[in-house]
DNA sequence: GCATTATTTTAATCTAGATTAAAATTTTTT
DNA sequence: AAAAAATTTTAATCTAGATTAAAATAATGC
């Protein structure tokens, strides 16, 4: 590995990662799946036992890995927080830009985007990370996961915005019901560990609840 | 201070706090006055920079404090928490009794509960501590708050219920709907930090917002 | 099967931050 | 204002857990 000699004098260390393109999602290497196995570990571990709480070896205990294996994917504890963040950020983007690409009307599309959210969450996919520790990361990534979250934010509001001049969703602060509601599916993986079964009947009844106060009238 | 030299063979540190017996809310000690200040000071840290990412010191330093002083009051970092979260769940249960007190019915219950709650967090009162590191707790703390968290749940579920009873809550799963609410709550203050106006109009609007999907038609 | 590269482990170090003991200061009591 | 108690600081330890370097193993291409 001779990359690791040539940035030497740039940064101590060099996780392998870097070398692996991560540009095509699809052609799904050796690597990436190890690494995607690691994130949700990781997510699994900090979703249940808290980021202080959970050590590098806890994580690798679940891949059956030492801790020091963890580096070959990430430089440090931080970039691997990150990272869970970021793919926590990539599972709603996906979800929501499917909810949009499906969604008759504004009230439609939250219901799906809540719908897939979920789903995403509590499935095979899951578990997602809880961005509790946001405030945790070097200022560079904090930015970045801010910078997703806020987009997720705003594209969910203007998805009660489109709803409310297509009539379906009744008139109100867009900005606090985002917030409102997306409360609520943050703090899903809080009370919900495992459990398939749960997990359906959570994507099944949620959006509903969420959504019912959304409804205009004679919908 | 010979308690100490008493109980050493017992336990190798002492916090001062066992000696006050704090049966009595009311007679606020500067003891005890000093202790609230710093759980705030440590719920604000916790929320606003993680719990790893908050150092006894960040504390000691919102105090004018050194970080050894706040072993005056609790025995540990793992107890500052513990009691953060006790504090966060005493918070809950005085909005809610309050609400119970004077509610009319279900649902103008649970209006006022969300009100008296939410204007304690954004408030003088807090911060408030979310309480996202449960499982960091050692075991005895850790079920005690648990136990704390389910007893409001119920509660809050049987307000629903009873809501249901008199006709002013539409029929819902109680569970799943206490869950979303208790979510939207727990998550203000992640995104809410310090302004109190923007504090303000979150007590205004947030019930409101949350109470939309249960009032039964005709309400 | 050999050479090369990818992955993991072993065995140390390293470090921030928690914790402690004792001394110093402040507050309260009498 | 002295004595006692309460509170805080100073100055060390102490430690879990992150991090690293080098060696060992496994996988892959030829």
């Amino acid at each position: 590995m001779q990359i690791r000699a040539e940035l030497k004098s740039a940064r101590p260390t060099f996780a392998a990662g870097d070398r692996h393109g991560m540009a095509h999602k699809a052609e799904e290497t050796r690597f990436e799946l190890q690494k995607d196995r690691m994130l949700r570990a990781a997510a699994k571990c900090f979703n249940e036992k808290g980021y202080s709480g959970s050590s590098l070896k806890d994580v690798a205990n679940i891949l059956g890995l030492t801790d020091a294996a963890l580096y070959y994917y990430v430089r440090n504890k931080e970039e691997l927080v990150y990272l869970c963040y970021v793919r926590a950020a990539d599972v709603g983007r996906e979800a929501m830009q499917r909810a949009v690409d499906e969604g008759s009307d504004g009230l439609d599309t939250v219901l799906r985007y809540l719908r897939y959210h979920i789903e995403i969450m509590v499935g095979d996919r899951g578990p997602v990370a809880i961005m509790s520790e946001i405030p945790s990361l070097k200022t560079q990534h904090r930015e970045e996961v801010l910078e997703l979250s806020r987009k997720h934010s705003a594209w969910f509001e203007e998805i009660l915005n489109e709803g409310i001049g297509d009539g379906s969703i009744a008139p109100c602060d867009v900005r606090m019901t985002g917030n409102a509601i997306m409360g609520s599916i943050n703090w899903i993986p809080k009370w919900h560990h495992g459990d398939p079964a749960t997990g359906r009947s959570i994507a099944d009844e949620f959006p509903e609840i969420l959504a019912r106060g959304l409804r205009s009238v004679g919908t």
